[in-house]
DNA sequence: AATGGAAAGTTATGTAATAACATTATTGAA
DNA sequence: TTCAATAATGTTATTACATAACTTTCCATT
């Protein structure tokens, strides 16, 4: 990601910010089509209007994809304009939907460790842990 | 997964073999899709068949499927009949789509540690690297 | 042979994501 | 300001991924 990416001053455009405040307003995270059902009083109409907006939030670090369920959050450091970690992981609570994202040091070392030593080169990844939340069992 | 479903002698279906079968003799991760077109010779015809035979095979722990990739991969320990370890993760080469599947204490480690002290209790796992492995950089 | 459960077959539908192309809005020189 | 380049939108259609619902076949056990 630039820096210039990382810049949470940018603005956004109408349907962008339309599509964060969704996902802003959402305790849990929600798949695109969702996203969409929400803001056909809004006027967005198709599935693209939603993908397209979720392509710019992504580069610039606002939301994530969760790869395993096919839907998106907002990024928990959003709103601070911090440059944001390398390696992020989220814990995800299959009773009430919730999602920690968090930022382990000892996962990212660990997972660079492996890559060095196997002569991988990371570009990106994909930590998503299911279970229960502190508050669900 | 019960040891039970652990018991690679189990007898595979007609189906499941077919499916396994085309895994094993593919050298990067498939869709179910295009499983279903390798098998359109052998008298498959939808992708539930395809689903169905994979959905067993993942019970019984020999293939895993890529969330990232809505793709599947055989189980690098499915011929041996030996416990599978708890966590596993996945390298992916962006290049040659070849999947390095590993398990690393310390990744686990690290993973088990932030879930106790943030109270989360696992129940399953998907991590997925993504890059160039060390053929292709 | 009768029966019950697992697997397989079949059709239809639901959900996720992108292709292709036309239009409008913004920006940033000349 | 004017105009060309770029970015964003709108719209329709299509492709890709996954499951629902129901029927039939297979096979082990009684
Ligand atoms: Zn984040
Ligand atoms: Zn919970
Ligand atoms: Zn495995
Ligand atoms: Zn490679």
């Amino acid at each position: 990601m630039t820096q210039a990416a990382q810049a949470h001053d940018l603005k956004l455009t109408k349907n962008q910010h339309l599509v964060l405040s969704v996902l802003e307003s959402s305790r849990q995270p929600l798949s695109a089509y969702s996203i969409l059902d929400r803001l056909r009083g809004h006027g967005l109409k198709a599935p693209l209007q939603v993908y397209r907006a979720l392509e710019k939030l992504l580069e610039a670090g606002r939301v994530h994809r969760l790869e395993s369920m096919n839907a998106f959050v907002v990024c928990c450091h959003s709103r601070h304009g911090q440059i944001h970690p390398r390696i992020t992981a989220f814990e995800i609570c299959e009773s009430c939907g919730k999602v920690n994202e968090f930022h382990d040091e000892k996962v990212e070392s660990a997972l660079i460790q492996h890559a060095r030593s196997s002569g991988f080169k990371i570009r990106a990844s994909a930590i998503e842990v299911h279970g229960l939340c502190a508050d669900c069992h």
